[in-house]
DNA sequence: ATGAAAGCGCTAACAG
DNA sequence: CTGTTAGCGCTTTCAT
């Protein structure tokens, strides 16, 4: 491996020549530059980032420390958001996967400490997440798509509540009236606030929550199913169902197509997360579009921000999901219509 | 920030034998790793990996570069099967979009080694991936889904070859003739290998490929989608269709709605590449699943081997797709008597 | 069994 | 404008 001393040595230079060159120090002899460059070039010198940033304490290395790439297009969109902002921005990053295990995030957390990252973007895996040793050690941090009750970080939210209620609002205009609903965990923010704002269209059309129309399960695709089926075996059959992730979607139309009710005349379907396939299905199916790609570059953003020495209160950006209005949410007035 | 100077001092010792604590070096007195670990829990400490990297020259990171994680899942699950094996070894991930480019690519591959990297997972952009500055640097590298012509990496691949003639064989099988292709770019091995095995089926089951049943896109929904318009609208239609990837799978199947023909009656359907959703398009998707998971796995194992001190000659591991037979794909016999 | 000291590759005062 | 030098935090001979 070649060092910084080897060019040196071979431009007839110090080690502070070579140095200042690579950070472009303007004060330094264009003809040295020169030389030096050219030499780096024969060599093939790269210096050390590693050395690098032992010396001058800023490493150029994010963490990312998500649930799971895998669970659908959300986090994946989520991280190239950040690594294309990252990217531009000459850092690279750490992907850490928690699968919401808080012994994992954790240790993500102790290394990304250990690793001296510049900077930490987090989706929290609960109420409980411990940020103390980013803190400690001065790591800028923020939160993505989940926050935790004490703002001591930035955040970049999707608003959750409004496109919750857009979704069973939309429900409700269209004439459906005993609208179910499957929610993940409340423990989480994400599970809670879909399901206030399900709550919040309800009640803001005059009707009363029927708790017998609602099912907590825990935003996979079996427990979407099970809700499902249990909705259906139940005496008072919903007329519409407002899934609120889209794992827990799948297995709920599989559920659905299971009893052999059709959609939407049986049972309206409108999604949380909204997928690349959704107008593939038969019918096209309802769902709220997040901004996951925007939802990255905007906590990279806040990152920047804080490197770039901003050290104002913590923000918190909202970012607003979109209902896309397709075939599985018909109006029922229409459905009506059309059968009479 | 706290340092192993500190812990020393604090624990009235000398930092060697911090040192020699931490790594768990036997030959310290028991009674004295006791109060050196008080110290460390007390005083918070976490050894700074950076500067453990550059002393002792073995970086626990290593880079994964990919076109885009965002395609589906099959990038994906690849880069959990990664990292489940390098959490479990200690290693964490750079995670590297190339989206294909080839300047990206080399970027990554340039910032791998300045990070001195303990290894390199690589899918490469395509046959001319420069993996010298890799190499120069004894960064042991595998090359994952894709490889390179001549073989001077270990490579982990999918039988495409196989896949695709165990796909259109099931086609020709179900009395499925008029079998066109949609593949990716021939320059690549997944497209080229994919193509290869969907003319073998055809040969060895005595008909001849017709060029004219056989589109070359770019592994892209749009792709696909202008390639099934094409094939549509020509003068000889094809009974059946071969998508050799998701993307041009959803762009074909668009194309297909959007001409008003009914699957598998008016076309069959089988698309490379299984989808979590494949079972709830109606008909269901017969699809080939590719054990990405595993070849995350396998790829990660091999890079373990390496850095275990193998240094035989490089080594290829061809992992088996499978063939989902699903409703995409019924029979004709069948559909015919139902008919009749 | 423990400590002193050198050095990994780089940057940044400080001199000159 | 350039060079000398002192570390960044850690590991690892080499002595003792």
């Amino acid at each position: 491996m070649t060092t910084i001393v080897d060019v040196a040595r071979a431009a007839g230079v110090s080690t502070a020549t070579v140095s200042r060159v690579l950070n472009n120090n303007p004060q330094v002899d264009p003809r040295l530059v020169a030389t030096v460059l050219e030499v780096i070039r024969d060599l093939g010198y790269r210096p050390s980032r590693v050395a690098r940033t032992l010396r001058t304490r800023h490493n150029r290395v994010w963490a990312l420390i998500i649930s799971d790439v895998r669970t659908g297009p959300f986090f994946a969109d989520v991280v190239r958001g950040v690594e294309d902002v990252a990217y531009e921005a000459g850092y690279s990053l750490f992907l850490c996967n928690t699968d919401e295990d808080p012994v994992k995030e954790a240790t993500y957390i102790e290394l990304a400490v250990a690793e001296n990252v510049g900077g930490v973007i987090l989706t929290p895996s609960g109420p409980r997440t411990d940020l103390t040793p980013l803190l400690n050690s001065e790591v800028p941090v923020v939160l993505a798509d989940r926050t935790i009750p004490d703002q001591v970080a930035d955040s970049v939210l999707v608003d959750n509540v409004s496109g919750a209620y857009e979704a069973v609002n939309h429900l409700l205009t269209g004439g459906y009236r005993r609208i179910a609903c499957i929610t993940g965990p409340l423990t989480t923010t994400t599970g809670s606030h879909r399901y206030l704002g399900y709550s919040k269209a309800i009640e803001g059309y005059g009707l009363v929550v029927d708790g017998s129309l609602v099912r907590v399960a825990d935003f996979r695709e079996r427990g979407g199913r099970l809700a499902m089926q249990e909705l259906l075996d139940n005496a008072g059959r919903p007329d519409a169902v407002f899934v609120t992730n889209h794992l827990m979607t799948i297995g709920a139309l599989q559920a659905i197509v299971d009893a052999k009710l059709t959609i939407p005349t049986g049972i309206g379907v409108v999604s949380f997360d909204d997928m690349p396939w959704s107008t593939l299905l038969r019918p096209t199916l309802t769902a709220v579009a997040q901004p996951a790609y925007d939802l990255g570059v905007e906590s990279a953003r806040l990152l920047l921000s804080r490197l770039g020495g901003y050290s104002g209160a913590a923000r918190m950006v909202t970012l607003s999901p979109s209902l896309q209005v397709r075939g599985s949410s018909a109006p029922k007035r229409r459905l009506a219509a059309r059968r009479g």
